[in-house]
DNA sequence: CCAACGATTCGCT
DNA sequence: GCGAATCGTTGGC
């Protein structure tokens, strides 16, 4: 039928949210693709921003399930997390690019159809034009929108997630295998595929 | 108030 | 493979 798939489910544990939002179409104002990397952050989670309570950064992580979470990362790069219950949040690291590609290689500052456009979390926040205005937004709405897979993409991978010193050995990072991930996972994590 | 630290990326060795 | 860039948030004094 014209339907582009099922809702999305955003009222879930956030390791089941991480690990559906895989496969699933993200169009930032109308550009965008398929989310191939994601990581889930948890409330009890000392690797999380929620970590130590409500703040005014992370006030958005205890907004309502569905919601946009941008932060600043290292002074240069704005990340983009899909908002879970309440003070867990999704980051999605990377996604294959689908629409709008010429829009996001000049956003990128590179040749159309050359060197990576969104894959890692800061590539495809300045791929997608985030800003910290989108902080606190909703997906669902014009802006952001997003259509889960009609079925859960085949060879899922699993590992520990990057770039965090605490907590490290959660395996909450998940990707499809094959796609043009940030990085690769450790050997062994694939599975089903 | 001040110092330390990132859920990263890019360029150079 | 390693280190600088870069600045808001956080925690301690």
């Amino acid at each position: 039928m014209t339907s582009a798939g099922p809702p999305f489910q955003f009222d879930q544990d956030v390791v089941g949210l991480a690990q559906s939002l895989l496969g699933a179409r993200l169009l930032v104002r109308g550009v965008g693709g398929t989310v191939v990397e994601t990581e889930a952050y948890g409330r009890d989670d000392p690797a999380s921003h929620s970590f130590r309570g409500l703040t005014q950064r992370n006030a958005s992580m205890f907004g309502p399930p569905g919601g946009v979470y941008v932060y600043l990362s290292y002074g240069c790069h704005l990340c983009l997390n899909l908002v879970g219950r309440a003070g867990e949040a999704v980051l999605i690291r990377a996604i294959r690019p689908e629409v709008g590609c010429e829009i996001m290689a000049e956003r990128r500052g590179l040749p159309t159809g050359a060197g990576p456009l969104t894959s890692g979390p800061g590539r495809l926040g300045q791929a997608l034009a985030i800003t910290l205005e989108d902080n606190g937004k909703a997906f669902g709405s014009n802006e952001f929108t997003l259509t889960a897979p009609d079925r859960r993409p085949a060879g899922l991978l699993i590992g520990p997630r990057i770039g965090i010193t605490k907590a490290a050995e959660r395996p909450w990072r998940f990707g499809i295998a094959g796609a043009g991930l940030s990085r690769p996972f450790p050997p062994q994590s694939a599975t089903g595929g």
